[in-house]
RNA sequence: CGGGGUGUAGCUUAGCCUGGUAGAGCGCUACGUUCGGGACGUAGAGGUCGUCAGUUCGAAUCUGACCACCCCGACCA
């Protein structure tokens, strides 16, 4: 039990004018975060409180699920990542560490970084330790921080530099056991954001610089995300916008017979899809071939979509680069004979060929019948133009953006879409990390293996924040039972009277009996501030002992979901209050 | 990193255009009156006006550079 007045909860009755979204603004405005700068923040001891409930939840749920709790180190000598397989991927997001306080200037490589994540440093580990079949499978998880640095730090805790991270890797056999040790990842995420009382989706995602063969992230639908998740309600099919796709190109599609011979005409200025959509030359966007050029590892390549569509870049990791970005102009002249607008990938237009390290078109170009693209050459474009007689494709694959709307690849249904917050990833790894550091064992038959890994992280300070985001209202934070930084709030409008004080400290003893943790308001403070602190802090259970009830002969209890004070009276309170706490624990963790 | 914006008391901000002793509300301190949904009065404390340089007799105000923060885009738990 607390004591408001010795505690410390620093409410403020405005937001701070750099907090945007209603989480953060009520992250400060209850008491629980400061900010120290940009995507750092001190926890306060409500926040603090919070964020332990939910490091217990997600502990309570690993270790049900057979994970093994260890600690590692977040300091980490740089050459662990430069022999992982992803150095030159990550190292743009990881704050050095160097080692110049010694006065020298910090070294051009990093000598150590901070970890943005272990598996550099789980997978040597478990290399040296584990060597036999008959010590798999193993699943390890830690709970701590981690950083990163954020391009964009933002909305408080969303997207922080430094956040506390729940990570798990689990070492198998064999496929089918990784994927045993992948479902029930799955399936205790869901228990635990249920037991958070985060109403969360599961979708599949891209894979990301993480590498590996599938993976699905947990989402919290919300405006205020930074994700696109695609769903069907019929079919239940979900996935991030970035790995979404739809039945637009139907799987027998006969492409169109050419309808005539390929001609170029001139096209002055027009370097937009929109421009050339408009008179006097009216080419349909759907109807373009729009020609992207990309540089990945250093080569050019060409990516092909629909003029209406959009390439979704994430899906351009199916190509197999490391890292890829757009073309600048200067890259691609010299190759393709043209500036942005007037490209295309017709055979025999493009300068230099040898220099493309590949055509690649997204699956949706091949519905374009005599179509119009660019002629590599300033100012002209080709119409006429037929996907299989005219271009020159090296593969076809899944590279354009799904919108709203189009059909479900599983029902046929109309596809929607939804912004979302990722509070939970799982990932199949597979053996990219096992194979770069050798992470074999021995199997039965004597034979040397590679472990095949998985890899499993929830955003424990992200998930508070969404908590805040999906239960709050007009009034402040509606925390659920389970995370709550107290459950009971037992406010003393009059702390001076004798009686109310001790009223107060056996229905405290109570409620702590029956399992929950109580805060008392004790301060001398208007009833008014009271209530409007006890609303923002937002304890599920409030209960008010006034002198008005006392001579009623009742106190007051009210839960913070609901609009209605229950009177009890005084000789009923203590049974009371405990079957209350007992029930809502109860339905807390079903 | 690109584009846009903002820096004045712990918080929210006015003043800046048109240079001349820095204002308010909340919060804080003291006293009094209040006391069941953010009370009222009186008296106070609290400011390198983001930093540095420049223009000027004089700069919060004009100019430049830098820094920080916020918003929009790419990254991610």
């Amino acid at each position: 039990m607390k004591l408001w007045s010795q505690y410390f909860i620093p409410t403020l009755k405005e937001s701070p004018a750099d907090a945007e979204i209603v989480s953060h603004k009520l992250l400060l405005r209850a008491g629980l975060v400061r900010k120290l700068s940009g995507g750092l923040y001190t926890y306060l001891p409500l926040g603090l409180r919070s964020l332990q409930k939910i490091t217990q939840l997600c502990r309570e749920e690993m270790d049900a699920a057979g994970a093994i709790e260890l600690w590692m180190p977040h300091l980490h000598p740089a050459e662990f990542w430069q022999a992982g397989p992803r150095w030159a991927a990550a190292r743009e997001i990881m704050y050095r560490a160097d080692n110049a306080g010694d006065g020298r200037r910090a070294p051009r490589e990093p000598e150590f970084v901070l970890g943005p994540t272990h598996e550099e440093i789980i997978t040597p580990l478990v290399k040296t330790e584990i060597t036999s079949y008959r010590d798999l499978p193993k699943n390890f998880y830690q709970i701590g921080t981690k950083f990163r640095n954020e391009i964009r730090p933002r909305y408080g805790l969303m997207r922080a530099r430094e956040f506390v991270m729940k990570d798990a890797y689990s070492f198998d056999v064999d496929d089918e056991a990784a994927i045993r040790s992948y479902l029930a990842m799955k399936a205790a995420y869901a228990r635990f954001f249920a037991r958070c009382g985060l109403k969360t989706i599961s979708v599949e995602a891209d894979t990301g610089v993480m590498g590996g063969s599938f993976s699905h992230e947990f989402m919290v639908p919300a405006e205020v995300g930074d994700d696109v998740v695609v769903y069907c309600e019929e079919s239940g099919y979900a996935a991030n916008r970035e790995k979404a796709s739809s039945g637009l190109v139907p799987a027998d599609l006969v492409d169109a017979a050419p309808a005539g011979a390929l001609e170029e005409f001139p096209t002055p200025g027009v370097v937009t899809i929109a421009a050339l959509a408009a008179p006097p030359f009216g080419v349909a966007a759907g109807l373009q071939f729009k020609t992207l050029l990309y540089m990945g590892d250093g080569k050019l390549f060409a990516v092909i979509v629909r003029g209406g569509d959009e390439l979704e870049e994430a899906k351009l990791g199916a190509l197999g680069f490391t890292l890829w970005r757009p073309a600048t102009p200067e890259e691609i002249e010299p190759v393709m004979g043209a500036k942005p607008g007037s490209l295309g990938a017709v055979r025999g237009t493009i300068r230099n060929p040898d220099a493309l390290a590949g055509v690649f078109a997204d699956n949706a170009v091949r519905l374009i019948g005599n179509g119009v693209t660019g002629a590599n050459r300033d100012g002209f474009h080709l119409r006429n133009v037929n996907v299989a007689r005219d271009l020159a494709i090296t593969r076809f694959g899944d590279f354009r953006r799904v919108r709203e709307g189009e059909q479900c690849p599983k029902s046929g249904h109309p596809l929607k879409i939804r912004r979302a917050i990722e509070v939970g990833h799982v990932f199949k790894l597979g053996t990219k990390y096992s194979e770069k550091f050798g992470a074999v064992y021995t199997d039965a038959q004597k034979q040397s293996r590679l472990m095949i890994m998985g890899c499993y992280g929830i955003g424990i300070s992200r998930s508070l924040q969404a908590v805040i985001e999906q239960c709050h209202d007009a009034d402040g934070v509606v925390w659920p039972w389970n995370v709550a930084p107290f459950q009971v709030l037992i406010v003393l409008l009059d702390p001076q009277m004798p009686e109310a004080a001790e009223l107060g400290r056996k229905l405290a003893a109570a409620a702590e009996a029956a399992g929950a943790d109580v805060l008392v308001d004790d301060r001398a403070e208007r009833p008014g501030v009271k209530f409007k602190d006890a609303d923002l802090i937002g304890l599920p259970l409030r209960i008010t002992i006034g002198g008005r009830g006392l001579k009623e002969g009742v106190i007051e209890m009210k839960w913070r979901t609901e609009k209605d004070v229950a009177k009890v009276p005084l000789a009923e309170a203590e049974e009371r209050v405990r079957s209350a706490v007992a029930a809502a624990r109860q339905a807390a963790n079903v």
